[in-house]
RNA sequence: GGAGGGAUAGCGAAGUGGUCAAACGCGGCAGACUGUAAAUCUGUUCCUUCGGGUUCCAUAGUUCAAAUCUAUGUCCCUCCA
């Protein structure tokens, strides 16, 4: 195996773990978070500038890199890390979101999903092997089953179904998997029902996967349901095996689920609202579009250290901004991700220190303040 | 000097008797975004004490009714001398 975690210790007051994961010579600690670069590459930034943001594991997209440029160009490049010049750890998603994001219910049947092709109008047809098939080609770290990603709420009947067929296609593209050097997680669905996500967390467990992903969260669910999704699947998973809970990264939901005995994170939020014009701070979530900026020649914020906050106003960040520069999106995307990346190594500190439950406390009041939520 | 065209909200631009406080685009002001069909999408943008009030270059008319028709004026543009 490559790629190798190592459970440190676990937190005596919650379920917070702290971890190791060990590849090529490089050490990271978890929990962490992933930011995503679906199409082989994290927005706006160079591999670089994912390093020196402080980023580790990155995330890329089985469904887009199969429509372009294709697994085979991916493989005759000599696999992802090649191809984009990233030699820290890559995940790849298999496409289970896209069943989500991109398919209707009709189109999903027992073989896989069919797909309109939304680059060029082609039917296609994604199946579990398929899936793992493309991400042996793209040579990811850690490889991800064909799911289906089921939007919230739906009922108990509908995701009974899904289940057994989610975990029917985690035992076909198990099968799939040859090579040893990539792990393979399996994928907790459930929706918000507990005896389903037990039921679906125990099968996999049997089936004996690399590493459990917790799925279907970030659907449309409220907070207190999303954090109880996370619960009724963490606690039938294996101590020993990471842990990723797939598509969260509200600061406030990090804590909460590593409270909840989440590993690794991943979202395309810091990016995505770096783009939109949005900068996470210490006091809150501001919209740097905001006329209250315009004339504002502070950093975005004081307390940070990154490469945005260290040599730019918010003022010019506003000006890039609005006149659309794609330097303004880059700044922002850096600073995003690296407020994330603190405030998970923030997170560890304080695992290691027993006061996750006051830092994530004081972390709400600072960041939410009067609001509360 | 002659012939023609035009002036509409912050800007550009539709509308050419009532269904017009006036399409649409830009700009402005906000909001959303969660395993990325998202550098995207949504709302809002004359004033208002939310009852209403005041608008389509100006003035005077025609009409039950005018951004729309008539007259005059002002300014702008194009072509010919």
């Amino acid at each position: 195996m490559k790629l190798q975690f190592r459970l440190k210790e676990t937190d005596t007051k919650s379920m917070a773990r702290l971890g190791e994961i060990t590849y090529n010579g490089k050490v990271y600690e978890t929990p962490m978070f992933m930011p995503v670069g679906t199409n082989a590459t994290v927005k706006t930034l160079s591999p670089e500038e994912l390093v020196e943001v402080g980023s580790g594991i990155i995330l890329a997209n089985t469904y887009h890199l199969w429509l372009q440029p294709g697994e085979d160009i991916v493989a005759k490049a000599g696999g992802l890390h090649s191809f984009m010049n990233y030699d820290g750890p890559i995940l790849t998603d298999s496409g289970g979101y896209q069943v989500f994001s991109l398919a209707k219910p009709k189109d999903i049947n027992e073989e896989g999903v069919k797909f309109k092709n939304h680059l060029n109008g082609d039917n296609l047809l994604l199946t579990p092997e398929k899936s793992i098939q493309i991400q042996q080609k793209l040579g990811s770290d850690i490889m991800m089953s064909f799911d289906e990603c089921v939007k919230w709420p739906s009922t108990h009947e509908y995701l009974e179904e899904s289940v057994k067929r989610t975990l029917r296609w985690a035992k076909r593209g198990k099968d799939q998997k040859m090579a040893n050097d990539q792990l393979l997680f399996g994928i907790v669905q459930g929706g918000e029902y507990p005896d389903l996500r037990k039921y679906c967390a125990e099968e996999l467990v049997k089936m004996d996967f690399d590493g459990y992903s917790v799925g279907g969260t970030s659907v449309g669910e409220d907070k207190p349901t999303m954090y109880k999704m996370v619960e009724y699947s963490t606690k039938y998973l294996p101590e020993d095996k990471l842990r990723y809970l797939m598509g969260v990264g509200d600061p406030i939901d990090l804590i909460e689920n590593v409270m909840r005995g989440i590993d690794i994170f991943d979202c395309v939020s810091p990016t995505r609202l770096a783009r939109h014009g949005h900068a996470y701070t210490w006091h809150g979530k501001i919209n740097i579009k905001n006329h209250q900026y315009k004339e504002d020649f502070t950093p975005i914020d004081a307390e940070c250290d990154c490469y945005l906050c260290k040599h730019y106003t918010k003022a010019y960040i506003r000006h890039l901004i609005n006149a659309k520069e794609t330097f303004g999106a880059r700044l922002l995307s850096i600073h995003n991700i690296y407020f994330l990346h603190t405030l998970m190594g923030k997170i560890r500190e304080n695992i290691k220190n027993h006061t996750l439950e006051e830092f994530k406390e004081e972390f709400k009041q600072n960041y939410y303040g009067e609001k509360n939520e």
